[in-house]
DNA sequence: TCCCATCAGAAGTAT
DNA sequence: ACTTCTGATGGGAGG
């Protein structure tokens, strides 16, 4: 029987009427009720810049500024797709079937700036406080009537655990991070609108709770509570307000661009994207907003159905429910989600549609692209294996949205060679210097490769210097784990491992102490991750107004390393040298000043390079001296300490600052040297970023 | 190595 | 109170 299930618009013969399953008017009515969007207002938010510091990381530091290294430069985005902003803001439109732009999420508080003051009460089991936020009433919609607000509901305590003592270890680690938040930033996240900046900060600010949550909690492994750092700080930042769209709304969210990519569900729910922090169907029940029907805004295929569309654009969605574990497997009812999918295709309205795919770099994780919108098209009843019911719906991609998914199913075809990459000029540039291929490519013109230099993946000439904190290195000869707390090198770096187990750094450390020739652990130490080499498919490509680039074949997560700065330590007469002759492109330098954002100016200590370093990528380099300069950088550089007979190693090390889809250009911020040394140019900038200083050094 | 089962858990909706 | 599926982990099957 299997040539009738899920064909078409009609249920063949034998197949089951859904109009008989469930208690709903009939279908298909394939009228898409929506005007073309009408409102691209509020592009940007002109005060969402958070005031620029300049910090050399060697000093000296203007008065009151902590030197940091930032996990976190500028939240514009450096993307320039100005149609995707438009896209990403389309609110549900006003004439045909009004549906009210948003709707608030069932539970919203803001902060009122005193965030993770010290102020406590009684309410433990790891869950903060939230004496400080406010249940806000929200006039949701004054011009249809309705618009009468609705409180938000408070949260109710919950019962103690046993184990509370540690536990309040947790509420202190997150109220630290809490007070050491610029308040700036409150007052981005403080609009009921989010905007690009809103959503990189509090992404920034879920990531550094979350890492800093799971390293606490591995280094004492007693703690209770802390199982789940990606809920719990998700948890914290609910409670406390930290998010950027505090509505449900049809249509896209304001900060939120297609292609932007998530790793944990609850970046989905704190971004306003997508809100159940499990279910894979979001939408505005009747009961939160004017409408009288359910409608579907968001769903998250995490590919647990094959994606048997024959294109990208087209997806093939399953409802939910009939799945309980305990009762069994059973029909899936028209009810909730499904409800509102059924709903959503007779309205016609858009849906957001953000798709889970396998996280190869880490096998157990997923990464969620956003796809931008879909129209669901139709819908069907099958029978699935287990022989019970379940609901089909069949979406389509709105056309002329930016390429997301696609992107990433032409990255499979290349890899699986059933597709050629064009514009392919070396398939390895690095002639296997590196543990993988990076390929040269060209598709904008007809240059057929960047001036002669030979490729090295290391440096060359490193002068070890005095150590800063000697220790003779540390002996633990399976690696280092983050619950021995006699380990000299996770002493060093502050009693934690800087690394997770993933591989990111877990803190805002200005200067990262890794295990170094002198350990006895071994080569695959988490505390080692620098010397790893290359992780992701790197290539170098020719982009259109800045030469050549950097680009990753892989997604890369926020606080990942990408690669060492890589060259011959030159000194600094040399770079006077170069400098004159206007020919330091490919020169690191530590002394310069670099742009940084204060956006955790408590939490930070001076970072303590034992000397300047100059590193020359002209003659002989690696990735690195590709990358280029952006004045909203998604790339930083961290110096690595690795010590080396009772001395340092200082070493360059790139980390990503937020997450990167595929394909996206590295770039960091070059910094600037002032003053200007003899002889040097300040040069014009490209990166053409809403927060661009015009030109760089 | 891959896959499956397990398990505690969160928001939001529904009762 | 219920629904939903997550994400880390441990065990078992397979190469």
């Amino acid at each position: 029987m299997e040539h009738n299930l899920g064909q078409g618009n009609v249920p063949p013969p034998g197949s089951i009427d859904k109009s008989r399953v469930l208690n709903v008017k009939p279908l298909r009515t394939l009228v898409p009720v929506f005007p073309s969007p009408s409102n691209p207002s509020s592009s940007s938010n002109p005060q969402g810049g958070a005031p620029f510091v300049c910090v050399s990381p060697s000093g000296p530091f203007p008065s009151g500024v902590a030197p940091f290294y930032p996990f976190f430069i500028s939240p514009e985005s450096q993307r320039l797709s100005e149609q995707n902003a438009q896209t990403a803001q389309t609110p549900a439109p006003q004439r045909v079937g009004p549906i009210s732009a948003a709707v608030p999420i069932n539970s919203f508080r803001t902060p009122n700036g005193d965030v993770g003051s010290s102020r406590k009460n009684s309410r433990t089991r790891g869950q903060l406080t939230d004496e400080d936020a406010y249940a806000e009433v929200q006039d949701v919609d004054a011009e249809d009537g309705t618009g009468e607000g609705r409180r938000t509901k408070q949260k109710k305590p919950r019962g103690r655990r046993p184990g509370g003592t540690a536990v309040v270890d947790l509420d202190q680690v997150a109220n630290d991070i809490l007070n050491s938040i610029n308040p700036i930033v409150f007052d981005v996240l403080k609009q009921p609108d989010g905007s690009r900046d809103a959503v990189t900060y509090t992404l920034m600010i879920y990531e550094v709770m979350r890492r800093k949550l799971g390293q606490v909690e591995e280094t004492s492994r007693d703690i209770a509570g802390a199982k789940r750092p990606d809920l719990k700080a998700g948890n914290i930042m609910m409670t406390k307000g930290i998010r950027a769209n505090s509505k449900k709304r049809i249509g896209g969210v304001p900060g939120v661009e297609i292609g932007d990519i998530f790793f944990f569900r609850f970046e989905l729910c704190l971004v306003g994207l997508h809100s159940p922090s499990m279910a894979g169907i979001d939408y505005i029940g009747s009961k939160t907003s004017q409408e009288e029907e359910p409608l579907a805004v968001s769903i998250v295929s995490s590919g647990g159905y094959e994606d048997n569309a024959e294109d990208g654009d087209v997806l093939i969605y399953s409802g939910q429910g009939g799945a309980n574990r305990e009762k069994g497997a059973s029909d899936q009812k028209l009810e909730r989600g499904n409800l509102a999918l059924e709903k959503s295709l007779h309205r016609g309205n858009d849906v957001r549609v953000i798709k889970g795919l396998r996280d190869e770099a880490h096998p157990t994780g997923k990464v969620y692209v956003y796809d931008g919108l879909y129209k669901i098209q139709d819908s069907w009843v099958e029978k699935a294996k287990s022989g019970f019911n379940v609901f089909k719906y069949k979406l389509a991609r709105l056309p002329g949205q930016p390429a997301a998914y696609m992107i990433w199913k032409s990255i499979q075809q290349w890899t699986d060679k059933t597709v050629t990459r064009t514009g392919v000029i070396l398939p390895d540039l690095t002639s296997g210097a590196e543990n993988l291929p990076v390929c040269l490519v060209n598709d904008v013109d007809n240059e057929k490769g960047p001036a002669y230099f030979t490729y090295s993946p290391s440096v060359k000439n490193l002068k070890p210097t005095a150590p800063l904190e000697s220790s003779g290195g540390c002996s633990c000869t399976g690696g280092c784990q983050a619950i021995n707390h006699n380990c000299p090198c996770i002493q060093k770096n502050g009693g934690y491992l800087q690394y997770s187990a993933n591989g990111m750094l877990a803190d805002l450390k200005s200067v990262i102490y890794e295990c170094g020739p002198s350990c006895q652990c071994p080569p695959n130490c988490r505390n080692r991750i620098s010397q790893g080499g290359l992780k992701f498919r790197l290539e170098v490509f020719k982009t259109k107004d800045k030469g050549w680039g950097l680009r990753s074949w892989d997604p890369i997560r926020a606080g990942t390393f990408i690669c060492e700065y890589a060259g011959e330590v030159i000194d600094n007469a040399k770079v006077d040298e170069f400098s004159s002759e206007n020919e330091d492109d490919y020169i690191f330098d530590s002394t310069r000043i670099y742009p940084q954002l204060e956006i955790f100016p408590a939490d930070t200590e001076a970072p303590k390079i034992p000397s300047p370093l100059y590193i020359s990528a002209k003659n002989e380099g690696n990735v690195a001296r590709f990358m280029n300069h952006s004045c909203s950088p998604n790339v930083l550089w961290r110096p690595v300490i690795r010590e080396n007979k009772n001395e340092s190693d200082l070493h360059i090390a790139f980390y990503a600052i937020r997450h990167i889809p595929p394909m996206m250009e590295l770039t960091y911020d070059y910094g600037t040297v002032l003053p200007l040394k003899g002889g040097q140019k300040k040069k014009k900038c490209f990166c053409g970023s809403a927060k661009c200083r015009g030109y760089f050094c």
